[in-house]
DNA sequence: TACAACAATAGAGTATGGTCTATAGTTGAT
DNA sequence: ATCAACTATAGACCATACTCTATTGTTGTA
């Protein structure tokens, strides 16, 4: 598919798509066959990578971080070992972020309980 | 205490402190009675809040978001109503961003489980 | 063949959240 | 009195992650 219906499917605007496209997040395939024009195509994997890397934005990690585990999943740039160890750092930053989060629940059930009882 | 002395007690630097205080986060207090200078003097509410900031910002609260829970615990900007509003709001986030935590692990060990078993 | 809708590329512009530099003045210990 | 260490203010600069504009070229339907 050409970069427009990849847009439609993602809900993604194509400017961001591009953009990803440049941070070496996804790769679309020129058809060298056809001269006429360089479109670039994309595939179903590319959809899913798309939506992982919504999903994996809005939980906090970076381009870097997401291009790193898109490499340790779909790409050969590292070793198994490397690999695993990639994706298990990752596993140590989601169980951070989570410990983080309800730290900060507690923190602001406190708050409201205050604003409750008239102590702030 | 002075900025310098805030800022090794929170272990921010005085330009984010200062940029805090721009965006309307904290507010320090000049001694009027002092004709010699206009330092700014701030408590220890002060470093409680800046702890806070640091907190809220690393799970993911914006700027905005922030200055609206201090508001709503520390300042008589709003009623008691809209200081509850404001933070079932942001534990209603907290909850979203667990969710999402959850749903990303359940996929990163799913990638890991792939790596394992040679399947990518 | 005209033309709307699409494509690629380069580069400018925006928002957020800092971070740093320059300047000018103040304080406190020696 | 000197001087290092502090203070305030303004504004420049930076990184991240987009977002938009301008330009040029292509495709497909009427």
């Amino acid at each position: 598919m050409l970069i427009n219906e990849l847009s439609k499917k993602t809900g993604l605007s194509t400017h961001t798509i591009r953009f990803y496209e440049k941070s070496g997040l996804i790769e679309g395939k020129q058809n060298k066959a056809v001269k006429s024009n360089n479109y670039f195509h994309y595939d179903e994997v590319t959809v899913e990578k798309l939506e992982f890397i919504s999903d994996a934005k809005s939980v906090g990690f970076t381009i870097r971080e997401i291009g790193q585990m898109i490499d340790a999943w779909y790409n050969q740039k590292y070793t198994k070992e490397q690999k695993l160890e990639i994706l298990d750092d990752k596993l140590i930053s989601l169980e951070q972020k989570m410990k983080e989060i309800k730290e900060m629940k507690k923190q602001i059930i406190e708050f409201k309980d205050d604003v409750l009882n008239d102590r702030c």
